[in-house]
DNA sequence: TCTGGGGTCCTAGGACCC
DNA sequence: TCTGGGGTCCTAGGACCC
């Protein structure tokens, strides 16, 4: 494939709280943060609560005042939700470009063999679409680059009144360099938490100097990743559309409702987060060679010595047996887990994933009965829970009260994906 | 009281080999 | 007396992303 001439972001708007309102219509006007896992931390804000002065990512009960006081609603995220609407949202994507990056649950990537001149045409045609379609506002930015086009679709939020599309692609360079002199070194696509302070300190405060910064300073200082991105910066194209790639490593890990002290829970929770990571590794037909498992102490917590530890053990064989890889994980606990401490979080990752198609072929015959017995079971497992619900056959040792699972104390329903939790609307 | 979860990529440093 | 150095592979951990 050539180097596309067109990259262009989309992103959706504030999209959890844009999923949310999609369902209720007396959210819309109001400040609405919906919160992360543990209704810990916010991870989506309306413009009005970021107007509020709300942070992203900060812990909620540091805002609990701000909340009562400008009567600010909040959601537990509700994650079925938001998958099924980002798969509508991207499949009108697809429909307008044959190159389509998915790169997170609310943002992807487009590339256009062509450079249009009207192509800010193009991107209200596309966000106009996908509102009517699926109720969800989208933001678009075109560019040559990925790294303009994230920058691109950063200035179309900021202003509104270009309905939700901002291009680079014909902005002539005095144009683009007058662009990034307006973009804080910190708020390009790469440099992050480290990285933005230190080149501050070098006296590169946006993106129009790191653009023009001194070679031996991009050598000496940033990462090749980092000498990339400067790169395209200047215009080239370093970083293609990603093809959609099985995962290298899944991982299933939560925080708990409450402490855990007791060596049994712990088990039960690494058996839950085994059996939802398994049925991923399943869910892209992989098997997994490796498990880590690890466990914690809450590191904010000054009541409670700390501790933290992980294990990674090979499985005997690679597999995709909920079973098996509960085995593996297990003993990897019994060589971390120390008594005496007040557990706030755990977590199995899967890791040295291979195709099972590749595996099989390798194999010489040795195991390979169990194997097939394995997979045919655990087809088996999975369809059950995909026809009568999650749920329904699980490995025992998962335990069934759960009194440890996640707090989600403001859900709002499964509108789309559950049959029980459908919208009702009355007809009259 | 209460601070998320799931990824990727890169680098440094140790082990090992010749 | 004087005890190498370069390559590769692996892993742990950090930085970054949404």
């Amino acid at each position: 494939m050539s180097t596309p001439d067109t990259f262009a972001l989309v992103d959706c708007n504030n999209f959890f709280v844009s999923c949310e309102r999609l369902f209720q219509p007396e959210l819309r006007g109001k400040p609405v943060v919906v919160l992360s896992n543990n209704d810990g931390c916010i991870v989506s804000r309306s413009g009005e609560a970021k107007k509020l002065g709300i942070p992203m990512g900060g812990a909620f009960y540091k805002v609990r005042d701000i909340v009562a006081r400008h009567g600010v609603c909040w959601r537990s995220s509700n994650f079925s939700l938001y998958g099924d609407l980002s798969q509508r949202v991207m499949r009108i994507l697809q429909s307008f470009a044959r190159d389509v990056e998915v790169y997170s649950v609310d943002e992807a990537f487009l590339a256009f063999p062509f450079v249009r001149e009207d192509i800010e045409d193009v991107g209200r045609l596309l966000t106009r679409q996908v509102e009517m379609w699926t109720g969800i506002p989208v933001s678009i930015g075109f560019a040559p680059n990925k790294t303009l086009a994230k920058i691109a679709t950063d200035r179309a939020k900021k202003h509104p009144a270009a309905g939700g599309v901002c291009s680079l692609v014909h902005a002539s360079e005095e144009q683009r360099n007058a662009v990034l002199a307006e973009v804080p070194v910190g708020d390009v696509w790469g440099i992050g938490r480290r990285m933005g302070p230190f080149l501050m300190q070098q006296g590169i405060q946006t993106a129009y100097d790191l653009k023009h910064a001194p070679e031996w300073l991009v050598r000496k200082h940033l990462t090749v990743q980092g000498a990339r991105l400067v790169r395209e910066l200047r215009g080239d194209v370093c970083f293609p559309l990603a093809r959609t790639v099985p995962k290298k490593t899944i991982a299933s890990t939560r925080s708990f409702r409450r402490y855990i002290t007791d060596k049994r829970e712990l088990a039960e929770a690494i058996a839950t987060y085994v059996g939802r990571a398994a049925r991923r590794l399943r869910g892209q037909s992989s098997y997994a060679s490796l498990v880590t498992v690890y466990i914690r102490t809450n590191p904010f917590s000054t009541r409670y010595p700390q501790y933290h530890k992980s294990a990674t053990v090979a499985v005997p064989v690679p597999t995709a047996s909920t079973p098996r890889l509960l085995t593996s994980a297990l003993a990897a606990l019994d060589t971390i887990f120390a008594p005496g401490f007040h557990y706030q979080k755990a977590g199995v990752i899967f890791s040295g994933l291979l195709p099972m198609h590749v595996w099989q072929r390798t194999l010489w015959g040795e195991g390979e009965a169990e194997q097939e017995q394995d997979d045919a079971l655990m087809r088996a497992l999975d369809s059950m829970n995909k026809k009568w619900g999650d749920g329904t056959v699980f490995v025992a040792r998962q335990g069934v009260q759960q009194p440890w699972s996640m707090r989600q104390d403001h859900k709002s329903r499964r509108y789309t994906t559950s049959w029980q939790e459908l919208l009702h609307v009355k007809i009259s």
